[in-house]
DNA sequence: CGCCTTCTTGAGATGACTCAATGGTGGTGG
DNA sequence: CCACCACCATTGAGTCATCTCAAGAAGGCG
C-alpha cells in the first residue's frame, strides 16, 4: 500500500456538510491508500488503525467461518465508508478485500473518535449512514433467509446495478442500460448463500429469460420490469437523500 | 393502545448519557404504551408518527414478501430502540410485533429529528447503537447464509440467553442457567430462514445431545461450551460498553 | 367441553449441494 | 508467437439438507 497526503475533499462521508464547515477537518491526518485487486484492505480480527472512505473501485465486506465458507455482507462501491463499527477499538469484526484495484482515504481511528464526540455534523451523517446500511443489510437478510437462488440473484443484480448508476456514474451506459460488474460467480455465490455452481445455473436461466446479460465484467439489464418483480426489488429502498 | 405519561427515565438510548445532561428531554413529548402480545405495533409501509423504547416485554422486526414468506430481523429486549430508519419521514422498512405484552415510551419522530440535528450526546449514542444493531444483523446475515439449520439455532439461542442476562436480568437464572424464552418454533424458522418443522426437529437434536433444554416457555442452556462452538458463538459480540 | 395455538412426527418431493470434468480467456514467459 | 498456467465459467450426475403435505398430540382458555 503506498501512501500520499489526501487530495480529495468532497467525500461522501461528508457530502450533507456544508463546504464551508468542513474547516475542522484541517486539523485531522487523511491520507490516500491504493491497494492491488484481490488485497485485503483488513482482516477480521486485525486492529485496524484506520477507516476508510473508498475513492474509486469495487470491494467486498465479508466474513468468514471457521470451515472455509464466506458470506458477503456487502458490496462496496466509491463513496462507502470501510472499516467502521460500534467497537472502534476492538479487533475488526469483518474483513474487506478488493475486487477491483482500489484507492481509498484513509482516517485515523483515534481521530474519528474524537470527531463523532465533537462534531454533531459528523454524527448526525454517520447516523445517516449507519441507517442506510443496515436498511440493506435488513434487505440482504430477507434475500437469504427468504428468497430462492433466482429471487435473491436478481435482486442483487437490480441492487448494485442501481447503486452503481447513483455511486459511480461514469461506470453506468444508460444507452444500454448496462454497468461495469467486476464480480464473479463465486462472489455473488457467498453474497446470496448459495453456491457457485448453483448462481451459474440460476444466471443461465436469467439469461434465458432475456432478463440480463453478464459477459465480460459487464452487467446488461433486458427486462427490468421482469427483474425487480423477481427479485423484490425496490428502488426507493436506496435513496440518495433520506429526509432526515 | 392506551398512553399515558412515561414515568421512566433512564432509557437505554440515554443511558450512556450523565443524568444531569438530560434536561433536553423536558422539551420533548413522550409518552408510555401498552400494547398485547401478537399486536402489531407498526407494519411495513405504514407512517408510523413515533419512535419506541421497549420497556418491558419480547418483540419481533420482521420483513414480509408478497408470498407470505417472513423474515425476522431481530428480536428486541427491554432497552431497545424500536422505529428508527435513515428514512424518519417515509414509510416504515419493516414491521414490528409484540410476542409478549410490552410496554414502551413513545416519541414523536419529529421531535427525534430535531433533537439529533442539536444534540451531540444523543447523536453519538445513536451512532454507537447503530453500529452495534448493524453487528448483529451481519451476524445474522451469516448464520443465514452460510450455517446450517444446527449451527444458526444454537447461534441464536446462544444470542438470546446472553442479550436477555444482559437486558432482562430478572428474566435470568443463573442457578439453572435458564432464561424466560417466550418465542414459539415458527419465529425461530423464520429468524433463521427455515421451516418450523425443520426447527422442530432441529431442536430434537439439540435436546437429545443434551445441550439445551426448552420447555413451557424456558430455555435452560446445558451445554454452553458445546452450544456456543456448535453456533460459533463468540460472546464478545454483544459487548455492552463499546470503546468508542 | 370444544377450540385454538403450538408442537411433534412420518413420508415423499425437491432445490440446492458435491464432486468432477471440460472449456474459455487473459496473462506471462520463453 | 506459441505454450503454459491461473482463473473463471459451464455442465452432468448423483446426493442430501431442507421442504411440503398431512395428521396427531399436548396444552391453554373461554
Amino acid at each position: 500500500m503506498q501512501c500520499v497526503e489526501c487530495p480529495v475533499r468532497e467525500r461522501a462521508l461528508f457530502s450533507g456538510v456544508p463546504l464551508d464547515r468542513l474547516s475542522w477537518t484541517q486539523n485531522y491526518r487523511e491520507s490516500q491508500y491504493e491497494i492491488e485487486a484481490k488485497q485485503e484492505l483488513y482482516l477480521e480480527g486485525a486492529h485496524s488503525q484506520f477507516v476508510y472512505t473508498l475513492f474509486s473501485g469495487w470491494a467486498i465486506f465479508y466474513k468468514t467461518l471457521e470451515n472455509g465458507n464466506r458470506q458477503i455482507l456487502r458490496v462496496a462501491l466509491p463513496g462507502d465508508f470501510l472499516g467502521f463499527q460500534a467497537d472502534l477499538s476492538g479487533p475488526m469484526n469483518h474483513s474487506v478485500k478488493a475486487v477491483t484495484m482500489c484507492t481509498l482515504c484513509a482516517f485515523p481511528r483515534g481521530d474519528l473518535k474524537a470527531m463523532l464526540k465533537s462534531n454533531l455534523e459528523l454524527a448526525t451523517q454517520m447516523v445517516i449512514m449507519n441507517a442506510k446500511d443496515m436498511a440493506l443489510c435488513q434487505q440482504h437478510l430477507l434475500a437469504t433467509g427468504r428468497k430462492n437462488a433466482m429471487e435473491a440473484i436478481a435482486f442483487l443484480l437490480m441492487e448494485i446495478y442501481y447503486r452503481v448508476q447513483m455511486q459511480n456514474k461514469n461506470e453506468y451506459d444508460p444507452t444500454t442500460k448496462s454497468v461495469f460488474f467486476p464480480i464473479a460467480q463465486e462472489e455473488i455465490a457467498d453474497a446470496v448463500g448459495i453456491t457457485p455452481v448453483h448462481v451459474n445455473r440460476t444466471l443461465r436461466e436469467l439469461r434465458n429469460g432475456k432478463l440480463i446479460r453478464l459477459t465480460d465484467r459487464r452487467l446488461t439489464i433486458l427486462n427490468e420490469d421482469v427483474l425487480a418483480e423477481t427479485g423484490g426489488f425496490d428502488v426507493s429502498i436506496l435513496q440518495k437523500h433520506p429526509l432526515l
